[in-house]
DNA sequence: CAACTGACGCTAGG
DNA sequence: CCTAGCGTCAG
């Protein structure tokens, strides 16, 4: 790849010349840029563009939007009328304050244009304001976007941004392991009437089996049977069916289909049945249908069936099903009219892919025959049981993490709902934003190249400003695989000074922001207006809840901005959220596995803020004296010691050189010398048994702890040390506590809605805020 | 040429 | 160290 090397960006400019030429450039912007896009060969002969973005600077020729993915084709979940207690959230930690708007009416709602309320995202002027040297250019080019905004007299098609082609709008929503979701009638074009035939084909196959019962043929006394046939059997297993005719059982599929039925399987020969034919004389095989039947057709079956459903999960004896959050959301979703979250969230559903992967987190099954595979090696034990009691999970399983599947699934199905329009005019926003960034990297760097490329940034910078040379007494930070010059904010940031201009890269965070926070939030709502996040239990090594679509994990904490205001039938009631705030407990994890009386000193005062006190006491300073920068770095040092990153990764986070990490690192252990020695324990306990355990009683085996190489055997040691102080532990313990809390009797009207790692966020009423937090103590770990 | 895939780089979170 | 997610680029 090449460079142009007589491009300039401002016409007659050349890009050699210094910080005036910039500068006259850049107060003349307005009226300079259109000049130069009237000549569009000047643009055509840059090898850096691509194609489209050539285009997009021709204002009289509208950008070629290629919608080269196949558009998002899926159909929404059942929405129905709004259940009470169906709220939204407002985050009060997390600083999401303040901004309030409307929400659009569930479309069945039929809410009046005045009534609708919701949240709004917006994205603060000052948000990219966290780092020094970036943060003053950020500014002035906000301001600067700002005034040509509303002075600008660009077409459309230069101001909006590239087409949304989100990950998720090639895939749709559901694919992967995200599971399916409630076929929604009606809601799609011609598309439906084909899928539902086909799908009438598959369980036309699947009912006419003489060994499955269809429910929907049953008449009511035969039903009363089966139901009891059902209280009475000894172990159910079930399956979603999806209308393709797979079922949960199959391996995944790249684009989940909707579900269409529930296969359930009632066992009452436990023993003497064979891998080859489960179905035991005694046993019987049902088919219950789950989709919505078009309104003349309805009569009442749906009460049955949401009885016999409930009846099924809600019983004492064994319930068994592979993914059984996916069985309990999809229950959810279907009767969101007459279920209530609460009946489903006390479920105990045996789910095999749950106890598969505390066997081996490290090399979870990708299917049911693949665990099936793996764990049972004799055909008459099931994945559920098996060896699992002997290295002491079963408790871990049974105590937590089965609580945990119906709480997640109770989680996935509440709707935060989102002001998709704001949203879109943020995106709007943004995109100009975006646009005028972009033209000021052009202008630095003295030509045009595609600023979120980033090796083309890379040559800029460093092939042809050769800004590295200038800069000899810095250490500039490498990418890990190809150890070429990094692009990334820290190294920018120490490359700025050196030229005299703003910005050399388009902020990465406003890119982030647009990207991921609202455009991505906005790719996760097609056909709706609410978000949901999918929760994963079985997705992390070291034991910790993963989210997806959005990753409400990986929200920013700064820069957005959320609010809503709630109406609840009607009424306007403020419902608020209580957040659980265990700070940082992996820190206090470790002054607790370490005992360091330094450590544990620290977290005698509650209120303090933990990583200022340590920069006063690693720094030998007054809490009062503790510089931003003395915080920063003594937090990175800790989360580098504690996940057990090296120095070389170490100085790339901190932009120092590696014996400067190095110093930092050494002068953190000699401080804290219980953690180095806890540190040393664990890996030679590792190095002994060959796994670790978590304080949950988590097990992870590293196979590679005594490999000859070097590398290798670092890398496992460092995550011995990880996994046992990443662990879940007090967030998991109160997982089970609450979720059994929450659902009985139920003190307050209170839902959890997310878990932010070391964070429980909680929608609750608010007459009853003082009540649950009085439900609440925090628990002490240290 | 379009469409897909896997590797890589970067950033958000902890 | 371990996640999700976005983006580019070569094959």
């Amino acid at each position: 790849m090449a460079l142009a090397p007589t491009s300039t960006y401002a016409a007659g400019q050349d890009s050699s010349s210094s910080s005036t030429a910039i500068k006259a450039s850049k107060k003349m912007e307005n009226l300079n840029l259109p000049n130069s896009l009237n000549h569009p060969p000047r643009f055509l002969s840059f090898p850096l563009k691509r194609k489209h973005e050539i285009l997009e600077h021709q204002n009289d020729h509208p950008p070629k939007i290629s919608l080269t993915r196949h558009p998002p084709k899926w159909e929404p979940p059942h929405c129905s009328q709004k259940q009470a207690g169906e709220n939204g959230f407002s985050k009060v930690k997390r600083a999401w304050s303040e901004t309030a708007i409307s929400e659009l009416p569930e479309p069945q709602a039929k809410v009046s244009p005045s009534h609708q309320t919701g949240i709004v995202v917006e994205v603060h002027k000052e948000t990219c304001a966290t780092k020094k040297p970036l943060q003053i250019c950020q500014r002035k080019v906000e301001e600067k976007c700002c005034e040509s905004t509303l002075a600008s007299k660009w077409t459309p098609s230069s101001v909006t941004c590239k087409p949304l082609k989100h990950k998720r709008a090639k895939l749709g929503p559901e694919h992967g392991t995200n599971g399916p979701k409630i076929s929604h009638e009606g809601a799609n074009g011609g598309g439906e009437l084909q899928n539902q035939s086909k799908a009438g084909c598959l369980t036309a196959a699947l009912t006419s089996d003489p060994r499955v019962t269809d429910c929907g043929k049953l008449n009511p006394e035969e039903k009363m049977l089966m139901l009891e046939k059902a209280g009475h059997a000894k172990a159910l297993v079930l399956t979603l069916v999806y209308r393709d005719g797979t079922t949960q059982l199959d391996s995944e599929q790249k684009l989940a289909p909707a579900v269409c039925g529930l296969l359930m399987l009632m066992k009452n020969d436990l023993d003497g049945r064979t891998p080859e034919d489960p179905l035991g004389q005694n046993d019987s095989l049902v088919y219950l249908k789950l989709e919505h039947t078009p309104a003349w057709a309805q009569q009442c079956t749906h009460q049955s069936r949401e009885d016999m459903l409930l009846q099924v999960l809600s019983r004492s004896q064994l319930v068994v099903c592979y993914k059984a959050k996916d069985l309990l959301r999809t229950t959810l979703q279907f009767y969101r009219q007459d279920l209530s979250w609460k009946q489903v969230a006390g479920c105990h559903v045996q789910d095999p892919q749950v106890s598969g992967w505390l066997l081996d987190p490290a090399n979870p099954s990708s299917c049911y025959q693949d665990l099936f595979n793996k764990h049972c090696k004799r055909p008459h034990t099931t994945p559920a049981q098996g060896t699992k009691k002997c290295q002491g999970l079963w408790e871990l399983y049974s105590d937590m993490e089965l609580n945990m599947i119906s709480v997640l699934a109770a989680m996935e199905s509440h709707r935060i709902h989102v002001d998709k329009e704001a949203l879109k005019r943020t995106s709007d926003l943004l995109g100009t934003k975006m646009k005028q960034l972009e033209q000021e990297a052009h202008r630095a760097a003295g030509q045009i190249f595609l600023v979120t490329s980033n090796p083309q940034l890379r040559t800029v910078l460093f092939e042809k400003l050769c800004l590295q040379e200038r800069c000899e007494n810095k250490k500039l930070p490498k990418t890990i695989n190809k150890q070429q010059q990094s692009t990334s904010e820290a190294a920018v940031s120490i490359l700025i000074p050196l030229v005299y201009t703003t910005t050399l890269c388009c902020n990465p965070q406003v890119h982030k922001i647009k990207s991921t926070f609202v455009d991505g939030i906005l790719s996760c709502m097609t056909n709706k207006n609410y978000i949901s996040s999918t929760w994963y239990q079985t997705s992390v090594v070291t034991g910790r809840i993963s989210a997806k679509h959005p990753n409400f994990q990986a929200l920013p904490r700064q820069p957005l901005q959320i609010t809503k205001k709630q109406y609840i039938q009607g009424k306007n009631e403020t419902v608020i959220n209580v957040e659980l705030y265990f700070c940082q407990v992996e820190l206090r994890l470790l002054a607790h596995l370490s005992s360091d009386p330094e450590l544990l000193r620290i977290f005698t005062h509650p209120q303090a803020d933990v990583f200022t006190m340590l920069a006063s006491q690693w720094k030998g300073v007054t809490e009062a004296e503790v510089t931003s920068e003395d915080r920063e770095h003594a937090k990175r040092i800790v989360y580098s010691v504690v996940y057990g990153a090296g120095r070389e990764r170490l100085s790339g986070i901190l932009g120092v050189s590696a014996e400067q990490a190095s110093r930092f690192q050494d002068s953190f252990l000699q401080t804290y010398r219980e953690v180095q020695a806890f540190i040393q324990r664990t890996i030679q306990q590792c190095h002994k048994q060959g796994y670790v355990l978590s304080i949950m009683g988590r097990r992870r085996t590293l196979p590679n702890i005594n490999a000859p190489d070097w590398g290798i055997r670092m890398q496992a040691e460092r995550q011995a040390v990880n996994f046992v102080v990443q662990g879940r532990m007090t967030v998991g313990a109160v997982f089970c506590r609450n979720s059994v809390w929450c659902i009985s009797e139920c003190v307050c009207n209170c839902r959890l809605i997310a878990q932010l790692h070391d964070e429980l966020l909680y929608e609750v009423e608010d007459s009853q805020v003082e009540q649950f937090a009085g439900e609440f103590t925090t628990p002490n770990i240290s």
